[in-house]
DNA sequence: ATTTTTGCAAATCATTTGCATATAT
DNA sequence: ATATATGCAAATGATTTGCAAAAAT
């Protein structure tokens, strides 16, 4: 559950309108928590009943990744779930339990990025990291 | 354009049998430059007029998977997309102009990766991490 | 015989698109 | 007025699944 200020902000920043079911949107993603597939909106907006088109979500969802406020995750099923995040490059530890995800910058990451553009001669452009495990709550909780 | 023989070698080490089917999707993949979808392993199928199913080359494609001598990468785009690989714990580096890949191993990712341990608190299990750039190649021929 | 694989067609799921309508500036 | 944004329903695309037939051990 974080804020949806950044969401609205980001909309806002982009000329973009913050209409009212894009404003839903922002509140149902902000009201999440870890990450989240395009179908979970659908379903809380439902279940919420909320006067807002499937197509409407998607679009909203595409919208905030293209703007950088909400990024897409791979997760090690193959399966595509996102998260509402800093736009800033960064990357993401993924709690293999609860789904939560805390941002990591990539300060430590850049020296090997550029070794490896290095020694493989590449002209790196961009690259994705993502870090699975259980966070410091489900240690101590136990759960699954 | 690699060598059937590691796909093979994954079958059968797991107990697999290499049945023509299978034998068929390794070739299919080893022909293969650079990454792949499923669907143009469907599409290289047909163009050869082998005679396998789709869900046979899902199928092989997804043991394969399984077994570590393919990996899914997930492109910039959000695309998935196949690469046949050597079966153990490394990362790729993709050619963002024809597809190829390069494997590079985590020896210097490994200390970034304890550090975000450390400070995270999470008990990392396993990440991805996918670079993106132009190869030698494409950059020297000025291929898009 | 028994177990593993296959092929097919149908089912599922996620996402996208066309287009006429409604909203915001 | 003019540009943007929305909703719906249909179209796409990518897998996946059930199941009976075929192949391998």
């Amino acid at each position: 559950m974080s804020n949806v200020m950044p969401l609205l902000a980001a909309f806002e920043r982009a000329g973009h309108r913050i209409t009212s079911p894009r404003l839903a949107v922002a509140n149902l993603i902000a009201a999440r928590d870890g990450h989240f597939a395009a179908a979970d909106l659908v379903a809380d907006a439902r279940r919420d009943r909320l006067a807002i088109g499937r197509a409407t979500i998607f679009r909203a969802l595409e919208l905030l990744i293209e703007l950088g406020a909400v990024e897409r995750l791979d997760l090690p099923t193959g399966e595509h779930a996102y998260v509402s995040c800093e736009p800033a490059h960064h990357h993401h530890v993924v709690c293999s339990s609860c789904g939560r995800t805390s941002e990591i910058d990539d300060a430590g990451l850049r020296a090997f990025v550029d070794e490896v553009a290095r020694r493989t001669g590449y002209a790196l452009e961009s690259h994705r990291l993502e870090l699975f495990g259980r966070c410091p709550a489900c240690r101590s909780n136990g759960a699954a």
